[in-house]
DNA sequence: TGGCTATATATTCATATGGTTATATAAGCA
DNA sequence: TGCTTATATAACCATATGAATATATAGCCA
């Protein structure tokens, strides 16, 4: 029960929330993150450092950058994030970063400004 | 999103999870659910009050005890809750609370023991 | 009415949480 | 090597959270 809870306690965060909604849909290195959820690197950083701490993502490094992507085995984690994605229409800022990360390469080589 | 927030931050309380499956199953006193969850009735008091609070039970006075129903009309919440009751042999806990409604006319009464 | 049961709420406290800013590390490139 | 980008982490702070204890309220019954 304790996964489930911590599982809970991810989702109940909204930058947490929008950031495994973005992972199930493909792996994204953390500044292609912050630039989709227009969101700071730190924070960004310290909630997939969360992610991983509790084992919901994993963290594979290609030269500079740190690409995350979903690690969920348990099938009723997996059944809860594919409710959400299927009723996405429900919440439109998820909408929207579902839909932004068709420019993430815009935001690569962008992390400083 | 804010509803969905605030139904995971309900979710990520062990006592609040077991609530919530127990209420599932059919409505109940204050005395009922501290005596199957084996919890302080203002422990579980305060935690129906934030239930009750966010929208996601509703009470009825009968006589002198309160009874407490879920009130989920969203959907995606429903069958999340649904999910984990379907998977109820992964959490233990859970499935012992849910087999103790069947002795629930014990712990009527007996509030101050 | 007085006392008991059921329940809600207030108070207090320790801990957890999340944000921001600053700094450290690691890899690529000139 | 020195600079720049990408990322992690530390430090600090304000606020939220949850537990326990004490108290208040409401309904029933003798």
């Amino acid at each position: 029960m304790d996964k489930l809870i911590n599982f809970f306690k991810i989702l109940s965060d909204e930058t947490r929330l929008r950031i495994m909604i973005l992972l199930y849909h493909q792996e994204l290195c953390v500044c292609e993150i912050c630039g989709i959820l227009e969101l700071s690197q730190p924070k960004v950083s310290k909630h997939l450092a969360k992610l991983r701490d509790m084992g919901f993502v994993r963290d594979d490094r290609q030269e500079q950058f740190i690409f995350y992507h979903l690690n969920l085995k348990d099938p009723v984690l997996k059944d809860i994030v594919q409710k959400i994605v299927d009723n996405i229409e429900n919440y439109p800022v998820i909408q929207r970063d579902v839909k932004r990360i068709a420019q993430k390469e815009k935001f690569l080589q962008l992390c400083k400004r």
